[in-house]
DNA sequence: ATAATAGTGTCTTTAAGACATTATGCG
DNA sequence: CGCATAATGTCTTAAAGACACTATTAT
């Protein structure tokens, strides 16, 4: 009965058990005219063939060292972008989510600003395309549990906006903080105030004038970067936005 | 070349490819004698025998319809706790952190109450045992990565004390608010004002008197409950402490 | 000069920290 | 009574909201 770890791994084989399906999902959001975008992919093999879909893959164990890897691996698939800001959202496992048996999906979000991007479609000729968030329904309906995913992850950003200076990835390196207030309104979908929001930027010492300028055919304005790239401050209160 | 959907998933086989190893861990919190404990389990079977881990095992696809499945039944299992307060915290994939192969573990973080359980080692004859957290490096080595597991389950939790209402799940159904606020303290490990403290919680309306008072050689308290069970609520502000 | 947007001054409001004071039970 | 802990009153402080005001550019 007693056997060394180095028997029992010799005797060990993956396949002799019954295993979920590992996937890795992305919900890649942008901002473009005004509106929160995300990334879909139009499904061209089965299953739910021609459905809208999240981007995303199996986990591949000879070309993946780690999870995380899987996961900029299908995101510079589908965009060329090679380290965006990524967070892992939660991971959707049950026996009805995929006809091809138990299955598993790690979603993860990801901001880029869709300036840096070109859309590809060379890998397996799937054709992605930006869809703004509130014409989701419209492209109904998605591929799998993928309408779920989404939904997730969009909360997880919306929250993260009340409170983190996330965002921030959503911009190109150099922003105005007129853009950056922009963007929290588009996010939040509220108006914010103009004073209350630069306080809490720049007292929170997260930002750095870059010395250049923004032109424009009014008054110029002050361009910033976030002092440390892809880093999340916490603020210690929430945005609450106007009062009543 | 173009085949139904049925078609394709008549000839599909799981077995056909490379995929990972799927467990679930379960970092379950309690607080005995004014310190925060997490259940421990010393292995009985290889890989990693004799140290100890985090309960958990495999995503088992006949026994459970979902991941949350998994996650219920390990922790019954462990503690015969039936509906504890359970959060998903993260995924940890990659081909170096089980010996048998390219592995994922899903790890969970469970808080209960620790007059609640009965803790059984009739499961694989492992026995549970409580453990407080400022032990963990004298049990080290842990099996496989568990205590990076352990760390991310405790960040969160001490994150979630700074912003939510969270730790009442650690408690009894009724309890007092110096019981309530000594948690905190202990969690936060740093001393609370007794007026802010109240205030925060009463002023949420998230707690309701039952009607009933702690008795104690002293004044008596009275005692509260959550108006809903299992909820959390998000404080616009954090916990801040002391100031210097 | 005017329009438009950038940026500031400053008062109010909210929720937290500090800390003294009062309340209530038991021995 | 006197001790210990529960509960409250109230002043201060930090950061946000409201909103008016000034600054700078192009046309």
């Amino acid at each position: 009965m007693s056997t060394s770890e180095s028997d029992y791994l010799q005797h060990y084989n993956i396949h002799n058990y019954d295993t979920p399906l590992c996937t890795v999902d992305m919900c890649i959001f942008s901002v473009l005219n005004d509106s929160v975008n995300v990334l879909l992919v139009k499904r061209s093999e089965h299953p739910e063939r021609g459905k809208w879909a999240l981007p995303g893959g199996f986990v591949h164990p000879e070309k993946d060292q780690t999870l995380d890897d899987t996961a900029y691996r299908k995101l510079f698939e589908k965009t060329g972008v090679a380290s965006p800001y990524l967070e892992q959202v939660g991971t959707f496992g049950n026996n009805s989510r995929d006809p091809r048996g138990w299955s598993l999906t790690i979603a993860y979000f990801a901001l880029i600003n869709s300036s840096d991007i070109t859309l590809s479609a060379n890998e397996s000729s799937e054709r992605a395309q930006w869809v703004p968030i509130h014409e989701l329904n419209d492209y109904c309906p998605m591929a799998f549990d993928h309408l779920t995913l989404f939904t997730h992850c969009y909360e997880r950003l919306k929250n993260k906006v009340q409170y983190t200076s996330l965002p921030i990835n959503l911009l190109q390196e150099e922003f105005t903080l007129s853009e950056l207030q922009q963007l929290f309104e588009i996010l939040l979908n509220k108006h914010l105030d103009r004073k209350a929001f630069r306080r809490r930027f720049l007292d929170a010492d997260i930002i750095e004038e870059t010395g250049n300028m923004r032109a424009s055919h009014t008054r110029p304005a002050k361009l910033y970067r976030a002092k440390q790239l892809g880093a999340e401050h916490y603020f210690l209160r929430s945005i609450e936005g106007p009062r009543s």
